[in-house]
DNA sequence: ATTTAGACCTGTCAGC
DNA sequence: TGCTGACAGGTCTAAA
């Protein structure tokens, strides 16, 4: 999925349904072993067995889930993995399946519209069972998303040495921005999705960026102009801030935390858009592959310089 | 300092 | 219908 709006659409839903609640007990299911990437299953659940959720909050691409014991749970979503959260009336089968409670109080399998029942909800890694019967389940087709578990002290340093800052907080600026792009000779479409650069960036909103600052993907950051800078600035904000105002971007697996898809992919300009006409010039946007990502663009908008 | 290739996984879709 | 290859919201490591 999982870039920054989509990770703040999930952050949010959470902080509305799980802060306050009890983590009574953790399930893996099936061999999803690389998924607990800092502990065994016994020695997780000792720490977080019991724990109350105080906070939900978002770095980067990461959700962090606060407890009142000095430990924060941390979960990378990678590529498809998301969040979500049933009430009891649903569980997960031992095969990571979602089952609801029928009429006569016997399990069955969700049908229907039931967000529950689409199949990107139905490949679920790990459950985490709260106070009242919540549930708070992974759903991961690929496998590459990660827990982690931190004190929260030690996690704040973690996150500090690890990211760049986050595009939609203050300590981005304009002026911190065109620097960097000038004192860097790197490619600018990496250099965006680089974390340690700027934190929340991915494929989608990449390229959706570039695009609207009229900036070719393969330039090179400090061959940038003042006003190509001040352009790309601003449309990443403003791309970020639309992502989250729309609920991400669902073309693939991403789903909030109720299952539902964002809408941030039905008007998109760039993002898998090669072979349809640009909406500002009606060129025909083009794909190549730049820091083996695929990548769209408009040929006549967004020239190399 | 920066780029590239390969790994990690599983599913879908286009093309033959 | 069945197979094969390309492709998919990310990050990490090693090597050039």
């Amino acid at each position: 999925m999982p870039e920054l709006p989509e990770v703040e659409t999930t952050v949010r839903g959470l902080k509305r349904t799980i802060v306050g609640h009890t983590i009574n007990d953790v399930r893996v299911v099936g061999n999803s072993h690389k998924l607990l990437r800092s502990h065994e299953h016994g020695p997780f659940l000792e720490i977080v067995g019991g724990g109350r959720i105080e906070d939900v909050r978002r770095r980067a691409k990461n959700v962090i889930i606060d407890l009142d014991n000095q430990h924060s749970i941390l979960i990378h979503m990678r590529m498809s993995g998301h969040l979500l959260v049933a009430s009891s009336q649903y569980q997960v089968t031992s095969e990571g399946k979602w089952q609801v409670k029928g009429p006569t109080g016997n399990w069955q399998p969700t049908t229907g519209n039931s967000p529950f029942a689409d199949p990107k909800n139905q490949f679920i890694r790990i459950v985490f069972e709260l106070s009242d019967g919540i549930i708070l389940a992974l759903s991961d087709l690929r496998k590459f998303a990660t827990v982690d578990l931190f004190n929260t002290n030690a996690l704040a340093k973690h996150l500090e040495q690890k990211y760049g800052p986050d595009p939609l907080e203050k300590t981005f600026t304009l002026d911190w921005f065109s620097q960097e792009l000038k004192r860097r000779k790197r490619t600018i479409k990496p250099l965006l999705m680089d974390q340690a650069f700027i934190a929340g960036v991915g494929n989608i909103y990449a390229d959706e960026s570039l695009w609207k600052a009229k900036v070719h993907p393969l330039t090179r950051s400090d061959a940038l102009s003042q006003s190509d800078a001040r352009a790309l600035y601003s449309a990443i904000r403003a791309v970020l801030s639309k992502g989250i105002a729309l609920g991400g971007t669902s073309d693939d697996d991403y789903r909030n935390v109720a299952g539902e898809k964002g809408k941030y992919g039905l008007t998109r300009m760039a993002y898998r858009r090669a072979g349809e006409k640009c909406a500002r010039c009606n060129t025909v946007m083009k794909r190549m592959v730049v820091g083996q990502r695929g990548t769209s663009f408009c040929p006549h908008c967004q020239k190399k310089i």
